[in-house]
DNA sequence: TAGCTCATGTAACTAGTTACATGATTTG
DNA sequence: CAAATCATGTAACTAGTTACATGAGCTA
Protein backbone atom coordinates (compact mmCIF):
# COMPACT_ATOMS: atom_id res chain seq x y z
CA UNK A 1 0.00 0.00 0.00
CA UNK A 2 2.46 2.35 1.06
CA UNK A 3 5.29 -0.10 0.46
CA UNK A 4 7.87 2.83 -1.27
CA UNK A 5 7.47 4.92 1.71
CA UNK A 6 8.34 1.71 3.97
CA UNK A 7 11.43 1.51 1.94
CA UNK A 8 11.79 5.06 2.13
CA UNK A 9 11.78 4.79 5.95
CA UNK A 10 13.99 2.08 5.81
CA UNK A 11 16.99 3.36 3.29
CA UNK A 12 16.74 6.63 5.38
CA UNK A 13 18.04 4.59 8.33
CA UNK A 14 20.76 2.89 6.20
CA UNK A 15 21.00 2.45 2.63
CA UNK A 16 21.27 -1.40 0.76
CA UNK A 17 20.30 -2.97 -1.83
CA UNK A 18 17.07 -5.16 -2.76
CA UNK A 19 18.43 -8.04 -1.84
CA UNK A 20 19.49 -6.36 1.93
CA UNK A 21 15.94 -4.45 2.07
CA UNK A 22 14.40 -8.26 0.99
CA UNK A 23 16.08 -9.91 4.25
CA UNK A 24 15.07 -6.60 6.36
CA UNK A 25 11.44 -7.46 5.04
CA UNK A 26 11.44 -10.84 6.61
CA UNK A 27 13.31 -10.31 10.07
CA UNK A 28 12.38 -7.38 11.74
CA UNK A 29 9.98 -5.65 9.73
CA UNK A 30 8.33 -9.15 9.62
CA UNK A 31 6.09 -8.26 12.26
CA UNK A 32 4.34 -5.62 10.61
CA UNK A 33 4.77 -6.22 7.05
CA UNK A 34 5.97 -8.38 4.73
CA UNK A 35 7.18 -8.14 1.28
CA UNK A 36 9.08 -10.45 -1.42
CA UNK A 37 12.02 -9.39 -3.13
CA UNK A 38 9.96 -9.61 -6.49
CA UNK A 39 7.93 -7.01 -5.34
CA UNK A 40 10.39 -4.98 -3.35
CA UNK A 41 12.67 -4.80 -6.78
CA UNK A 42 9.69 -3.76 -8.72
CA UNK A 43 8.87 -0.92 -6.57
CA UNK A 44 12.56 -0.35 -6.44
CA UNK A 45 13.02 0.46 -10.16
CA UNK A 46 9.65 2.38 -10.04
CA UNK A 47 11.26 4.98 -6.84
CA UNK A 48 14.43 5.21 -9.30
CA UNK A 49 12.73 5.96 -11.70
CA UNK A 50 10.54 8.70 -9.80
CA UNK A 51 13.60 9.96 -8.69
CA UNK A 52 13.34 9.07 -4.71
CA UNK A 53 16.42 7.32 -4.66
CA UNK A 54 19.82 7.40 -6.46
CA UNK A 55 21.46 4.06 -7.41
CA UNK A 56 25.13 3.24 -7.30
CA UNK A 57 26.38 -0.28 -9.04
CA UNK A 58 28.63 -1.64 -6.58
CA UNK A 59 31.18 -4.23 -8.54
CA UNK A 60 32.35 -7.24 -6.01
CA UNK A 61 34.57 -9.79 -6.56
CA UNK A 62 33.50 -13.10 -4.86
CA UNK A 63 29.57 -12.13 -4.89
CA UNK A 64 27.59 -10.79 -7.68
CA UNK A 65 27.69 -6.93 -7.96
CA UNK A 66 24.65 -5.24 -6.31
CA UNK A 67 22.99 -2.30 -6.58
CA UNK A 68 23.04 0.12 -3.62
CA UNK A 69 20.06 2.71 -3.13
CA UNK A 70 20.16 5.63 -1.48
CA UNK A 71 17.68 8.31 -0.62
CA UNK A 72 18.28 11.50 -2.64
CA UNK A 73 16.76 14.99 -1.52
CA UNK A 74 13.34 14.42 -3.74
CA UNK A 75 12.89 11.44 -1.69
CA UNK A 76 13.35 13.04 1.75
CA UNK A 77 10.53 15.55 0.69
CA UNK A 78 8.26 12.62 -0.38
CA UNK A 79 9.19 11.03 3.11
CA UNK A 80 8.69 14.45 5.14
CA UNK A 81 5.41 14.67 2.66
CA UNK A 82 3.85 11.56 3.63
CA UNK A 83 4.25 11.40 7.47
CA UNK A 84 2.55 14.64 7.42
CA UNK A 85 -0.64 13.35 5.47
CA UNK A 86 -3.40 11.58 6.68
CA UNK A 87 -3.89 7.62 7.12
CA UNK A 88 -4.67 6.01 3.49
CA UNK A 89 -4.92 2.55 4.79
CA UNK A 90 -8.19 0.50 5.23
CA UNK A 91 -9.26 -2.41 5.81
CA UNK A 92 -11.43 -4.75 8.42
CA UNK A 93 -10.91 -4.84 12.11
CA UNK A 94 -8.94 -7.67 11.46
CA UNK A 95 -6.89 -7.17 8.80
CA UNK A 96 -6.55 -3.69 8.96
CA UNK A 97 -3.27 -1.73 7.01
CA UNK A 98 -3.34 1.88 8.76
CA UNK A 99 -2.28 0.07 11.59
CA UNK A 100 0.62 -1.34 10.04
CA UNK A 101 1.01 2.45 8.12
CA UNK A 102 1.56 4.24 11.40
CA UNK A 103 3.96 1.50 12.66
CA UNK A 104 6.38 2.50 9.80
CA UNK A 105 5.52 6.38 9.88
CA UNK A 106 6.18 6.05 13.81
CA UNK A 107 9.36 4.01 12.53
CA UNK A 108 10.47 7.05 9.75
CA UNK A 109 9.45 9.70 11.88
CA UNK A 110 12.96 11.00 13.02
CA UNK A 111 13.81 11.07 9.46
CA UNK A 112 11.20 14.06 8.31
CA UNK A 113 12.15 16.84 11.26
CA UNK A 114 10.09 17.84 14.35
CA UNK A 115 7.42 18.71 12.19
CA UNK A 116 6.64 15.53 11.18
CA UNK A 117 6.98 14.13 14.64
CA UNK A 118 4.71 15.81 16.31
CA UNK A 119 2.12 15.16 12.82
CA UNK A 120 2.58 11.37 13.47
CA UNK A 121 1.68 11.79 17.14
CA UNK A 122 -1.75 13.29 15.80
CA UNK A 123 -2.37 10.89 13.78
CA UNK A 124 -1.76 8.21 17.01
CA UNK A 125 -4.28 10.19 18.52
CA UNK A 126 -6.89 10.82 15.30
CA UNK A 127 -6.45 6.75 15.08
CA UNK A 128 -7.02 5.89 18.66
CA UNK A 129 -10.23 8.10 18.70
CA UNK A 130 -11.32 5.87 15.28
CA UNK A 131 -10.20 2.61 17.28
CA UNK A 132 -12.26 3.69 20.01
CA UNK A 133 -15.32 4.59 18.92
CA UNK A 134 -15.79 0.95 16.50
CA UNK A 135 -14.91 -0.83 19.49
CA UNK A 136 -17.67 0.75 21.34
CA UNK A 137 -19.86 0.06 18.19
CA UNK A 138 -18.80 -3.57 18.69
CA UNK A 139 -19.63 -3.74 22.13
CA UNK A 140 -23.00 -2.28 21.60
CA UNK A 141 -23.25 -4.78 19.24
CA UNK A 142 -22.26 -7.38 21.12
CA UNK A 143 -24.50 -6.31 24.05
CA UNK A 144 -27.77 -6.17 22.07
CA UNK A 145 -27.44 -9.34 19.82
CA UNK A 146 -26.09 -11.69 21.63
CA UNK A 147 -26.62 -10.93 25.85
CA UNK A 148 -26.10 -14.82 26.66
CA UNK A 149 -23.11 -15.80 24.76
CA UNK A 150 -23.17 -18.98 26.43
CA UNK A 151 -26.27 -20.27 25.17
CA UNK A 152 -25.69 -20.05 21.63
CA UNK A 153 -25.11 -22.88 19.39
CA UNK A 154 -24.87 -23.13 15.58
CA UNK A 155 -24.22 -20.07 13.24
CA UNK A 156 -25.52 -17.00 16.06
CA UNK A 157 -22.81 -18.86 17.56
CA UNK A 158 -20.26 -18.73 14.84
CA UNK A 159 -20.99 -14.92 14.00
CA UNK A 160 -20.63 -14.36 17.38
CA UNK A 161 -17.53 -15.33 17.77
CA UNK A 162 -16.87 -13.18 13.98
CA UNK A 163 -17.99 -10.81 16.17
CA UNK A 164 -15.27 -11.17 19.08
CA UNK A 165 -12.11 -11.11 16.71
CA UNK A 166 -12.91 -7.89 15.53
CA UNK A 167 -13.28 -6.98 19.32
CA UNK A 168 -10.34 -8.93 20.21
CA UNK A 169 -8.12 -7.38 17.38
CA UNK A 170 -9.38 -3.53 18.17
CA UNK A 171 -8.71 -3.85 21.38
CA UNK A 172 -5.30 -4.90 20.85
CA UNK A 173 -5.02 -2.43 18.09
CA UNK A 174 -5.98 -0.03 20.77
CA UNK A 175 -3.35 -0.83 23.40
CA UNK A 176 -1.23 -0.74 21.14
CA UNK A 177 -1.76 2.85 20.25
CA UNK A 178 -2.22 3.80 24.65
CA UNK A 179 1.75 2.04 24.86
CA UNK A 180 2.65 4.12 21.99
CA UNK A 181 1.23 7.25 23.24
CA UNK A 182 2.49 6.77 26.70
CA UNK A 183 5.91 5.86 25.31
CA UNK A 184 6.23 9.16 22.99
CA UNK A 185 4.61 11.20 26.11
CA UNK A 186 7.34 10.04 28.66
CA UNK A 187 10.72 10.45 27.52
CA UNK A 188 10.24 14.04 26.89
CA UNK B 1 -8.05 -14.34 -1.35
CA UNK B 2 -11.30 -16.18 -0.57
CA UNK B 3 -13.75 -14.18 -1.75
CA UNK B 4 -15.59 -16.53 -3.29
CA UNK B 5 -15.86 -19.04 -0.35
CA UNK B 6 -16.88 -16.11 1.61
CA UNK B 7 -19.61 -15.23 -0.79
CA UNK B 8 -20.35 -19.07 -0.79
CA UNK B 9 -20.57 -19.18 2.63
CA UNK B 10 -22.94 -16.20 2.75
CA UNK B 11 -25.10 -17.53 0.24
CA UNK B 12 -25.17 -20.91 2.15
CA UNK B 13 -27.01 -18.56 5.01
CA UNK B 14 -29.14 -17.13 2.30
CA UNK B 15 -29.65 -16.82 -1.78
CA UNK B 16 -29.46 -13.70 -2.63
CA UNK B 17 -28.06 -10.49 -4.81
CA UNK B 18 -24.53 -9.30 -5.36
CA UNK B 19 -26.29 -5.61 -4.30
CA UNK B 20 -27.58 -7.43 -1.13
CA UNK B 21 -24.29 -9.92 -0.54
CA UNK B 22 -22.29 -6.10 -0.57
CA UNK B 23 -24.71 -4.64 2.04
CA UNK B 24 -23.41 -8.21 4.21
CA UNK B 25 -19.98 -7.53 3.67
CA UNK B 26 -20.20 -3.93 4.76
CA UNK B 27 -22.32 -4.77 7.76
CA UNK B 28 -22.01 -8.01 9.86
CA UNK B 29 -19.12 -9.59 8.07
CA UNK B 30 -17.10 -6.24 7.52
CA UNK B 31 -15.43 -6.98 11.24
CA UNK B 32 -13.34 -9.87 9.55
CA UNK B 33 -13.98 -8.69 5.74
CA UNK B 34 -14.46 -5.71 3.72
CA UNK B 35 -15.38 -6.18 -0.07
CA UNK B 36 -17.05 -3.35 -2.43
CA UNK B 37 -19.48 -4.50 -4.78
CA UNK B 38 -17.61 -3.95 -7.68
CA UNK B 39 -15.42 -6.95 -6.25
CA UNK B 40 -18.41 -8.87 -4.81
CA UNK B 41 -20.08 -8.55 -8.48
CA UNK B 42 -17.00 -9.46 -10.50
CA UNK B 43 -16.75 -12.71 -8.26
CA UNK B 44 -20.07 -13.65 -8.83
CA UNK B 45 -19.62 -13.79 -12.61
CA UNK B 46 -16.34 -15.65 -12.41
CA UNK B 47 -18.52 -17.91 -9.54
CA UNK B 48 -21.37 -18.83 -12.08
CA UNK B 49 -19.35 -19.03 -14.94
CA UNK B 50 -17.42 -21.73 -12.30
CA UNK B 51 -20.77 -23.47 -11.93
CA UNK B 52 -20.43 -22.41 -8.27
CA UNK B 53 -23.56 -20.44 -8.15
CA UNK B 54 -26.77 -20.40 -10.38
CA UNK B 55 -28.45 -17.28 -11.01
CA UNK B 56 -32.26 -16.55 -11.42
CA UNK B 57 -33.16 -13.24 -12.46
CA UNK B 58 -35.94 -11.23 -10.43
CA UNK B 59 -38.04 -9.31 -12.19
CA UNK B 60 -39.36 -6.21 -9.93
CA UNK B 61 -41.79 -3.68 -10.44
CA UNK B 62 -40.86 -0.39 -8.09
CA UNK B 63 -37.05 -1.35 -7.54
CA UNK B 64 -34.82 -2.34 -10.81
CA UNK B 65 -34.56 -6.39 -11.59
CA UNK B 66 -32.22 -8.37 -9.98
CA UNK B 67 -30.04 -11.73 -10.40
CA UNK B 68 -30.32 -13.32 -7.63
CA UNK B 69 -27.45 -16.07 -6.45
CA UNK B 70 -27.80 -19.44 -5.30
CA UNK B 71 -25.07 -22.15 -4.41
CA UNK B 72 -25.07 -25.03 -6.81
CA UNK B 73 -24.00 -28.61 -5.91
CA UNK B 74 -20.50 -28.10 -7.23
CA UNK B 75 -20.91 -24.83 -4.91
CA UNK B 76 -21.41 -27.25 -2.07
CA UNK B 77 -18.67 -29.62 -3.21
CA UNK B 78 -16.08 -26.81 -3.59
CA UNK B 79 -17.11 -25.11 0.25
CA UNK B 80 -17.06 -28.81 1.33
CA UNK B 81 -13.41 -29.20 -0.24
CA UNK B 82 -11.94 -25.59 0.58
CA UNK B 83 -13.57 -26.02 4.70
CA UNK B 84 -10.99 -29.27 4.66
CA UNK B 85 -8.23 -27.81 2.61
CA UNK B 86 -5.25 -25.99 5.11
CA UNK B 87 -5.06 -22.51 5.11
CA UNK B 88 -3.82 -20.55 2.48
CA UNK B 89 -3.45 -17.32 3.77
CA UNK B 90 -0.35 -15.03 4.59
CA UNK B 91 0.98 -11.82 5.96
CA UNK B 92 2.12 -10.30 9.14
CA UNK B 93 1.51 -10.50 12.33
CA UNK B 94 -0.44 -7.32 12.22
CA UNK B 95 -1.69 -8.00 9.31
CA UNK B 96 -2.61 -11.48 8.78
CA UNK B 97 -5.46 -13.02 6.73
CA UNK B 98 -5.23 -16.67 8.16
CA UNK B 99 -7.51 -15.46 10.37
CA UNK B 100 -10.18 -14.26 8.62
CA UNK B 101 -9.77 -17.03 6.52
CA UNK B 102 -10.25 -18.96 9.56
CA UNK B 103 -13.37 -16.67 10.61
CA UNK B 104 -14.78 -17.61 6.99
CA UNK B 105 -14.56 -21.08 7.42
CA UNK B 106 -16.26 -20.97 11.14
CA UNK B 107 -18.98 -19.78 10.20
CA UNK B 108 -19.51 -22.13 7.41
CA UNK B 109 -18.52 -25.25 8.93
CA UNK B 110 -21.80 -25.71 9.48
CA UNK B 111 -22.45 -26.12 5.65
CA UNK B 112 -19.78 -28.93 5.25
CA UNK B 113 -20.95 -31.63 7.33
CA UNK B 114 -19.81 -33.25 9.96
CA UNK B 115 -16.41 -33.84 8.26
CA UNK B 116 -15.90 -29.92 7.92
CA UNK B 117 -16.43 -29.39 11.21
CA UNK B 118 -14.18 -31.46 12.74
CA UNK B 119 -11.35 -29.93 9.73
CA UNK B 120 -11.91 -27.01 10.55
CA UNK B 121 -11.49 -27.41 14.23
CA UNK B 122 -8.28 -29.06 13.69
CA UNK B 123 -7.33 -26.18 11.11
CA UNK B 124 -8.01 -23.72 14.77
CA UNK B 125 -5.58 -25.94 16.87
CA UNK B 126 -3.17 -26.41 14.43
CA UNK B 127 -3.25 -22.31 13.54
CA UNK B 128 -2.86 -21.92 17.54
CA UNK B 129 0.06 -23.51 17.55
CA UNK B 130 1.45 -21.54 15.02
CA UNK B 131 0.54 -18.62 17.16
CA UNK B 132 2.25 -19.41 19.97
CA UNK B 133 5.11 -20.54 18.50
CA UNK B 134 5.60 -17.12 16.45
CA UNK B 135 4.67 -15.23 19.86
CA UNK B 136 7.17 -16.80 21.77
CA UNK B 137 9.32 -15.84 18.86
CA UNK B 138 8.71 -12.07 19.17
CA UNK B 139 8.79 -12.49 23.48
CA UNK B 140 12.22 -13.56 23.31
CA UNK B 141 13.37 -11.40 20.89
CA UNK B 142 11.73 -8.71 22.92
CA UNK B 143 13.52 -9.96 26.34
CA UNK B 144 17.45 -10.18 24.85
CA UNK B 145 17.16 -7.44 22.43
CA UNK B 146 15.14 -4.73 24.67
CA UNK B 147 15.51 -5.78 28.32
CA UNK B 148 14.56 -1.86 30.04
CA UNK B 149 12.21 -0.55 27.50
CA UNK B 150 11.75 2.64 29.68
CA UNK B 151 15.27 3.30 28.62
CA UNK B 152 14.47 3.37 25.16
CA UNK B 153 14.58 6.87 22.79
CA UNK B 154 15.11 7.29 19.15
CA UNK B 155 14.66 4.75 16.26
CA UNK B 156 15.95 1.77 18.89
CA UNK B 157 12.42 2.80 20.77
CA UNK B 158 10.10 2.76 17.34
CA UNK B 159 11.98 -0.21 17.09
CA UNK B 160 10.81 -1.49 20.28
CA UNK B 161 6.87 -0.01 19.61
CA UNK B 162 6.29 -2.28 16.13
CA UNK B 163 7.39 -5.47 17.79
CA UNK B 164 4.79 -4.48 20.48
CA UNK B 165 2.57 -3.77 17.28
CA UNK B 166 3.19 -7.61 16.50
CA UNK B 167 2.87 -9.49 19.93
CA UNK B 168 -0.29 -7.23 20.41
CA UNK B 169 -1.18 -8.77 17.35
CA UNK B 170 -0.37 -11.90 18.07
CA UNK B 171 -1.91 -12.09 21.40
CA UNK B 172 -5.35 -10.84 20.37
CA UNK B 173 -5.28 -13.85 17.56
CA UNK B 174 -3.95 -16.31 20.23
CA UNK B 175 -7.16 -15.38 22.77
CA UNK B 176 -9.28 -15.39 20.17
CA UNK B 177 -8.53 -18.74 19.09
CA UNK B 178 -8.55 -19.96 22.46
CA UNK B 179 -12.44 -18.49 23.27
CA UNK B 180 -13.36 -20.20 19.82
CA UNK B 181 -11.95 -23.53 20.86
CA UNK B 182 -13.44 -23.85 24.54
CA UNK B 183 -16.63 -22.35 22.43
CA UNK B 184 -16.97 -24.99 20.65
CA UNK B 185 -15.84 -27.83 22.77
CA UNK B 186 -18.24 -27.01 25.84
CA UNK B 187 -21.73 -27.10 24.38
CA UNK B 188 -21.13 -30.64 22.75
C1' DT C 1 27.80 -33.17 -4.10
C1' DA C 2 23.81 -31.24 -2.21
C1' DG C 3 22.05 -27.30 -0.33
C1' DC C 4 22.48 -22.53 1.28
C1' DT C 5 23.69 -17.52 0.67
C1' DC C 6 24.24 -13.64 -2.34
C1' DA C 7 22.14 -11.12 -6.11
C1' DT C 8 18.77 -9.72 -9.70
C1' DG C 9 15.25 -10.21 -12.43
C1' DT C 10 10.70 -11.57 -15.80
C1' DA C 11 5.98 -13.13 -16.31
C1' DA C 12 1.56 -14.41 -15.11
C1' DC C 13 -1.66 -14.18 -11.94
C1' DT C 14 -4.86 -13.05 -7.86
C1' DA C 15 -6.74 -9.56 -4.82
C1' DG C 16 -8.45 -5.24 -3.96
C1' DT C 17 -9.29 0.03 -4.69
C1' DT C 18 -10.92 4.17 -6.97
C1' DA C 19 -13.33 6.49 -10.34
C1' DC C 20 -17.00 6.67 -13.55
C1' DA C 21 -21.72 5.55 -15.34
C1' DT C 22 -26.88 4.90 -15.30
C1' DG C 23 -31.58 5.33 -13.70
C1' DA C 24 -35.99 4.66 -11.04
C1' DT C 25 -38.15 5.08 -6.45
C1' DT C 26 -38.56 6.46 -1.86
C1' DT C 27 -37.70 9.36 2.16
C1' DG C 28 -36.80 13.80 4.57
C1' DC D 1 -35.93 19.24 -4.27
C1' DA D 2 -32.09 16.90 -2.39
C1' DA D 3 -30.39 12.78 -0.71
C1' DA D 4 -30.61 8.01 0.14
C1' DT D 5 -31.83 3.27 -1.39
C1' DC D 6 -32.02 -0.27 -4.85
C1' DA D 7 -29.52 -2.39 -8.58
C1' DT D 8 -25.74 -3.44 -11.89
C1' DG D 9 -21.93 -2.73 -14.16
C1' DT D 10 -17.02 -1.04 -16.84
C1' DA D 11 -12.27 0.50 -16.67
C1' DA D 12 -8.04 1.67 -14.87
C1' DC D 13 -5.16 1.12 -11.40
C1' DT D 14 -2.43 -0.40 -7.12
C1' DA D 15 -0.87 -4.17 -4.25
C1' DG D 16 0.73 -8.55 -3.61
C1' DT D 17 1.68 -13.72 -4.73
C1' DT D 18 3.57 -17.64 -7.19
C1' DA D 19 6.32 -19.67 -10.48
C1' DC D 20 10.32 -19.60 -13.24
C1' DA D 21 15.20 -18.36 -14.41
C1' DT D 22 20.28 -17.67 -13.79
C1' DG D 23 24.80 -18.24 -11.76
C1' DA D 24 28.89 -17.93 -8.66
C1' DG D 25 30.80 -19.13 -4.18
C1' DC D 26 30.60 -21.15 0.28
C1' DT D 27 29.36 -24.86 3.74
C1' DA D 28 28.20 -29.51 5.57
Amino acid sequence: MTLPHAILVSLSERSGSGYELARRFDGSIADVWTATHQQIYKTLRTMADDGWVSVTTVVQQTRPDKKVYTVSDAGRDELARWLAAPLTGSGSAVTDTRIRELAVKLHGAGYGGAAAVSAVRDQVVAQRAERAALLDTYHGFEKTHFPEPARLTGSALHRYLALRGGIHAGRAALDWLDEILTALRDPA
